[in-house]
DNA sequence: CAGTCTACCAAGCGCTTGCTTGGTTAGCAA
DNA sequence: TTGCTAACCAAGCAAGCGCTTGGTAGACTG
């Protein structure tokens, strides 16, 4: 760089309107966080991709930790507002069902998808007691799934135990990040619909896109 | 501690047979990685788990790195033993595909779990080489599911695409070592059944076990 | 019984890490 | 104009990291 970091932020306007570079790190932090995990991305890293100096960052955050704690809060408060539009939505269960998993799998590919992963896959980083917040959180998010499968079961549209039934779901889905190529051939909603014909009993899968 | 780890280790055979610490730090690097994470795991707490400095681990491994890489080569190895010995003994098409679920969440919950997990989970910690070093083992194992799966396709036990059929099981699987309890209320041959009732089709699931 | 080799210790090197401190600047309010 | 505050820089600290080096004790070999 023949441009220094503080030049650089002079070049923007300074003291920018309310907390824009606290979105800005935490938007960062999921990119990097979910692309190289973490531990492997260090404060200077985060710092320099909105340009200021690793000192900087703690005038907005007072931890590092604090700053993935924020990170999975935020995105799981995006999570639990998604879900819960696609879980009041639909009439009949089936759509609905339907509904929910192409939802999580929109936050799992969307514009979401950093935070998401790593809300999914990165919580082990945390310490104890932030880990059970953020478990306490998810909570509410896999309660609207646990009643819209317990419904599902009732109406006999399925036939496996809510509980392990969502917690096969939930690695089945949350491993799309490996493996799942949005721009590829296989469209979302083929996705989604691949997925209900595992969770569903009868021919009765909706095949509403693609 | 009041006994060091050279004093410690003195009370053991010096200079025990063939590669045995070896061994042990593998098993040792496994429980620890897949506990910690293999970045959160430094090298020094690995020597002190089987009572050696952690400049001696060096004298077994070039790098850390590369125990990470052993341990996932080792239990690959395993995995695939295992899950070819699954592939092998059954006859009809049903029971195989019970055997192999079967078969990996054996490999997830019982002794290899912790290399197993690790193989699973954290392959990213890998440098690109390594990873696609692995990666390529992997593809051994995952093309024994990929042939039971076509199998069954073709049988018309499944009518999903065999190959977003495995992602999505893999998924499922899994994940399971974040929310299963081998020593808890559900047994394994009840999980596997329950992962088959998804699967499979029609009621013609295999309820051998419990 | 000398020579060799394996498995280790003891010490520490160079580097990176998260984070702190003290000072500076731009913008705003009185 | 002055005073205050938010946002940042510049410098660096203490701790921990992976890994290296040089040496040595004990077992094995001829």
């Amino acid at each position: 760089m023949s441009v220094s970091a503080y030049e650089l932020s002079l070049q923007m306007t300074r003291t920018p309107r309310l907390d824009d570079r606290r979105e800005r790190l935490l938007d960062a932090a999921a990119r990097l966080f979910r692309e190289h995990g973490y531990e492997r991305t260090s404060v200077r890293q985060l710092a320099e991709a909105v340009g200021i100096l690793s000192g900087s960052v703690f005038h907005h955050f007072s931890s590092k930790e604090e700053i993935l704690l924020e990170v999975m809060r935020s995105t799981i408060e995006r999570m639990i507002a998604r879900l819960r539009e696609a879980s009041d939505s639909g009439a009949a269960i089936e759509e609905k069902l339907f509904n929910l998993i192409r939802a999580e799998l929109e936050l799992l590919h969307g514009p979401t998808r950093d935070g998401v992963a790593v809300t999914f896959f990165q919580w082990h980083s945390l310490g104890q007691d932030n880990q059970r917040s953020i478990l306490s959180m998810r909570e509410d998010y896999e309660k609207i799934w646990l009643n819209a499968l317990e419904q599902a079961r009732k109406q006999g549209l399925i036939d496996t135990d809510p509980f392990v039934t969502r917690r096969l779901l939930t690695g089945a889905n949350g491993w799309t990040i490996y493996w799942y190529k949005a721009d590829g051939p296989l469209g979302l909603d083929a996705l989604a619909s691949q997925v209900c014909q595992l969770m569903l009993k009868p021919a009765s899968v909706a095949e509403s896109g693609v």
